[in-house]
RNA sequence: UCCGUGGUAGCUCAAUGGUAGAGCUCUUCGCUGUUAACGAAGAUGUUCGGGGUUCGAGUCCCUGCCACGGAG
């Protein structure tokens, strides 16, 4: 079940609504690491992202079934969207074909060859609310031809997802690089197919945010106003996400909130970078929360000089302490998006 | 008091008589559909003091100081 109300921009599941635009903590391996499903509700996530890839190999797609579905699995109620793996195969640097991909576990060497298919198959055993077309993802500065290429591929992947993703909400995924031509082309092809969302991928989008604006202005026109639209990757600072919204997409997942987190980068907006290293000795004997002005769990109880403490410590709590923060950061920023475009 | 062992970077310790190093700490930088509680770079020395041997001593010899262990 998946309807999307473009007045509101309310996405329907039958795990529950999402009030768009939305940002997507990330949950590879079927957590967001660190936090629970309580500290997910608790900071206002309403949907989370797994990956394929990841829970494929462990503990495998079809045990996650046996065991009742990745929702009862995680004990996560709301909505959940699985990235097909594209990415990820991508950077591990599988072997494309016209055929699948293949590649090696990452975790004991074994070799797989995944069709798009096995792709949609998986996701569908491991039971998402929406999955991912299996894609070839497209380095920055990748030439005409070998962006053109991939950009082929997908496309032949992406009719193929389609023929076998059944009642499973699909979206596809525009490729192209920085070839505006491209980018049109795979735009109108995806577009074509009539799925219920879009997604714009490439190593640009998130990565490079003058290119990433550049490529939405290019296709903007192209894309339905019916149906959501989603920036795969995108999230490295909470700017980022404004001036995603503001060029019409509406869903976000992105690595960096919960990394930069255990990393000891907070989001802090009176900073210029919009951080703050916690680490520095400077915080030492910083009483005040990270942020003055955020109503995360951990600004409306600890401060700086606390957290500095369990960071420089490695403390457990501090890796979810952090992560809380920088993840409620990325969800008020979008929030507050939202209430601007309604009004 | 005697015997033994040791004293090298902030810490724990390397270094056949031949340019004093590592890990940690510290400082700085990075992190983008997670191979990432990670990665990269940088800083730091009267080698306990004083003498001696040697072309050359952290290293060998003498001596003092300090620490630890054992004996009394």
């Amino acid at each position: 079940m998946f309807a999307f109300d473009s007045k509101t921009r309310i996405i329907k599941t039958s795990h529950g609504e999402i009030q768009t635009p939305v940002f997507m903590p990330v949950g590879t391996n079927a957590t967001v690491k660190s936090l629970s499903p309580e500290d997910l509700k608790a900071i206002g996530s309403q949907i989370i992202l797994a990956n394929n890839y990841h829970l494929f190999l462990r503990p495998g797609s079809e045990n996650v079934q046996k065991l009742g579905g990745i929702h009862k699995f995680m004990n996560w109620d709301r909505p959940i969207l699985t990235d097909s793996g594209g990415f990820q195969l991508w950077s591990l640097k599988g072997k494309y074909s016209e055929d699948g991909v293949e590649f090696k576990s990452q975790i004991d060497g074994k070799n797989f060859f995944w069709t798009p298919e096995d792709a949609i198959q998986s996701q569908i055993q491991i039971g998402a609310d929406i999955i991912m077309a299996l894609d070839v993802c497209t380095p920055d500065k990748a030439s005409h031809a070998d962006t053109k290429k991939a950009m082929d591929i997908t496309h032949s992947w992406l009719k193929r997802c389609k023929n076998v993703a059944g009642d499973t909400t699909l979206f596809g995924i525009i490729q192209g690089g920085m070839h505006k031509d491209l980018r049109i082309e795979s735009a109108k092809f995806v577009v074509d197919q009539d799925l219920p969302g879009i997604a714009v991928g490439g190593e640009t989008i998130g990565y490079n945010m003058d290119g990433t604006e550049e490529v939405m202005s290019w296709i903007s026109d192209i894309l339905p106003k019916d149906k959501p639209k989603y920036a795969m990757g995108l999230g490295l600072r909470p700017s980022d996400l404004v001036r995603a919204v503001k060029c019409g997409f509406y869903m976000f997942d992105c690595v960096a909130p919960t990394r930069l987190a255990r990393n000891g980068a907070l989001y802090c907006k009176d900073s210029p970078t919009e951080r703050i290293d916690i680490s520095k000795s400077i915080y030492a004997l910083d009483e005040n929360p990270i942020d003055n002005c955020c109503d995360c769990p951990t600004c409306k109880t600890y401060s700086r000089a606390y957290l500095h403490h369990l960071f420089k410590c490695k403390e457990l709590l501090f890796y979810r302490l952090a992560s809380m923060h920088n993840l409620r950061v990325m969800i008020r920023t979008v929030t507050k998006l939202s209430s601007h475009h309604q009004s």
